[in-house]
DNA sequence: GGTTCTATTTATAATAA
DNA sequence: TTTATTATAAATAGAAC
């Protein structure tokens, strides 16, 4: 009924990740991919047996929760992971993606118990620095046969630092570039057969300016 | 070698959505949807302006999380009882079907305090070493004394390497986005009125865009 | 515990109800 | 605010490091 004889649908978009500013348009994407998380949340907790909790508001205040087994079970497990302020965490580390995630609660009940257990932590770190402290360069060796010694944790950064970091990546950036016009300059064969336009780059320096 | 020539794989294939029986092989899942999980849920709090906590625990006991602004706060307005420590009257939600509505059902037999003295002990244990791991190198590194540890020695990398740096670089300028979204919207202490829509962050991610 | 590489299976952006 | 339709963009099962 009248679909004017083109295709029916473009088909699904490339779109940026950043906030929709269509409200209406962001209002059908929550939705859609609330239930897509929540799937994808259930079938984890399904496939590997894991237990999982997500708990989502919306722009608008609503909330929605997805728990296996409940919310509450999950979220109480995890709650307790960190202790007082007698004794603060070495550093609020990240391990998702774009979001933080520390979490200060106090309970002066297990503190005992806890206590004991975070010292028995602290221990192992604090062996773990001493031993890579006596590698003394070593350290630096290994750091540069690391396979992907260049992931940084950006998440681990703060407010402060995140600026003199950008500076230091444009700068990295920079060095990139020039690397990359040496190298190609010089001319080398290319190992890897490139099937796809998708990737693959060709050593072009054009190739490189992210 | 010995690809025989071939399709080098069958390419993914659709499986049954039940506990993976191998353990190998659920371990690898985990980890594969798990962080595309935390993607997911990174996605739906960019694109559409929401909070969103997300906490897993592996059926090995290790947590894993992730949360926008924090998995503390998302966590906290959801069972605002429970921060207080007062009056338990948890919840264990499960909405995204119909209604668009929230739902709390409580569960009376809970409070069991030496039980729940356990429970906290275990994962702050859990929850220490998972943060171990993810802290890593990044740790021992930073007390070798290293305080530039981005700047990447660009010129120690070859042809073979420079394009997989650049596909790094663009992952870790996502990240650094990400990541300044985050400590924008974190900027505000605590939200009095639980009631908005437009944010109005202090910090512009703009500024990140190199 | 994680990552890389393909070939497929899924999730969805656009639209319209 | 959730759902149905398409045509594509993404996620990921398997296998191997």
């Amino acid at each position: 009924m009248v679909r004017s004889r083109g295709r029916p649908s473009l088909g699904r978009q490339r779109i940026e990740i950043r906030r929709i500013d269509n409200s209406g348009r962001r209002q059908v994407t929550f939705s859609k991919r609330r239930n897509g998380l929540f799937k994808k949340a259930s079938e984890l907790s399904t496939l590997c047996g894991a237990s999982v909790a997500v708990v989502a508001f919306s722009s608008a205040g609503n909330v929605f929760a997805f728990g296996q087994p409940t919310v509450d079970a999950v979220v109480r497990r995890f709650d307790p992971l960190h202790a007082d302020g007698a004794d603060p965490a070495p550093a609020a580390v990240e391990d998702g993606g774009g979001g933080g995630d520390d979490v200060v609660v106090a309970d002066p009940e297990e503190l005992d118990a806890l206590r004991r257990a975070e010292e028995q932590t602290k221990a192992q770190v604090a062996a773990e620095q001493a031993r890579m402290r006596d590698v003394g360069d070593k350290v630096t060796q290994a750091m540069a046969g690391r396979p992907l010694w260049w992931e940084a944790d950006v998440e681990a950064l703060g407010e402060a630092e995140l600026p003199e970091f950008v500076r230091a990546l444009e700068r990295l950036r920079d060095r990139v570039h020039r690397h990359a016009s040496t190298l190609a300059s010089t001319a080398t064969p290319l190992p890897p057969p490139p099937e796809q336009e998708e990737e693959v780059p060709e050593l072009d320096v054009s190739d490189y300016s992210f």
